[in-house]
DNA sequence: TGTACATCAGTGAACGCGCGTTCACTGATGTAC
DNA sequence: TGTACATCAGTGAACGCGCGTTCACTGATGTAC
């Protein structure tokens, strides 16, 4: 790839630009390989076309390059879940979910990834998942405000997330899953009573 | 672990045993590491107490080792998830979904190394997963059928399946869906009308 | 019963390789005079 | 305007390490005579 055409070093002012270059290089890296570990420093410096030793110029060792990596990742994420507000909250719903599905169809190595820490012993709010959560528990409390829906929406947004991540993941691994994500995420609102004619539950 | 204690040597005859305990240290250590790449050949030598070079003699190379194990591994999640039929479909179900998620809970690395591989592009059946699908699906169709529900049994075998996987995988990553998981696990029943009152859908 | 020997479980040294990291360096370029 | 020099982007050789794999071997033990 980037490694193949040889690289004209940058200008003077400009040494943060193979820092941008490093990190997107690990990251298509991270996304191909589905693994941090399998990711070498090595690797990213080749295909940014570069030797090992510049990648020091712009990160303290290897750890810091995927950990800043890794953010950047939770970046994009974060920013492919960022659909508009059109005051209708369930209309709202259904593109979030949709563009979490998207997210990681397009990308499935990076969502696999970003899913793939041991569960460290910090707060809620320390974990790198955490903006995406809070923004579907907010999401969710429009959706049953709205709805006049009495249901606990942080319990809701947890059913919302478990099962639209299990259909994420899955399509990435499982061939049957893929074709079937619309039609599974469409049954799921339908199943938790956030579509469709307002239930009985109150 | 196991490399502590300094290992007598096999009898004449018994040279097979060996192969099981390499086998057992390879399932630990990616139960430990929750990845197949990190797993190496001398590490799972070293554990089971014996040089690298005793692992030739029951596999071909390393790829065969790892293979094996997981393997053993699936054949120990099928075994996880075979509840007794007890004649009630909706308590076996019940009874499935919690064994389900115990062998997730209890062995969340083996979990995520289980649902880790690439989408290979052949059939169904010879998926990996295949037997703990059909398990699924048999269990999701008996229900169904009690119930008078006309619903595709196979559909909604997915729905169950990427739900459980997203608490599944999730309770290893996340803090707090792993209290949260025996709720979701009772609310998914509801949810998709496989518990409670038989309500509209037919 | 005693002994020679084939069998077999497992060892240890060595290989080439890719890894992360260090160190001293090179050479183009903007800037000060 | 010309030139010396400091700055700065990036290099290349070298290190110690753990990896998978090979090869020739060791030494205990069951068995045949």
């Amino acid at each position: 790839m980037l490694g193949a055409m040889p690289r004209t070093r940058n200008p003077k002012g400009a040494g943060q630009r193979l820092r941008g270059e490093l990190l997107a290089a690990a990251v298509a890296l991270l996304g191909e390989h589905r693994s941090i570990e399998a990711v070498t420093l090595r690797a990213v410096a080749a295909a940014a076309g570069v030797s090992p030793t510049a990648v020091y110029r712009h990160f303290a060792d290897r750890d810091e390059l995927l950990r800043q990596a890794i953010a950047w990742c939770w970046d994009r994420f974060d920013r492919a879940l960022s659909v508009p507000d059109t005051g209708d909250p369930e209309a709202d719903f259904g593109a979030q979910g949709q563009a979490y599905l998207a997210f990681a169809a397009t990308e499935p190595g990076i969502y696999r990834v970003l899913f793939s820490h041991r569960a460290p012993a910090v707060a809620d709010d320390h974990q790198p998942g955490a903006p995406v959560l809070a923004k579907l528990v907010d999401r969710v409390g429009a959706l049953l405000a709205r709805r006049g829906d009495a249901r606990d929406p942080r319990f809701v947004a947890f059913q919302v997330w478990t099962w639209i991540h299990g259909i994420a993941d899955l399509q990435g691994s499982h061939p049957a899953v893929g074709p079937m994500a619309p039609a599974l995420l469409r049954q799921l609102a339908l199943a938790l009573d956030l579509a469709g004619p307002v239930s009985r539950r109150r």
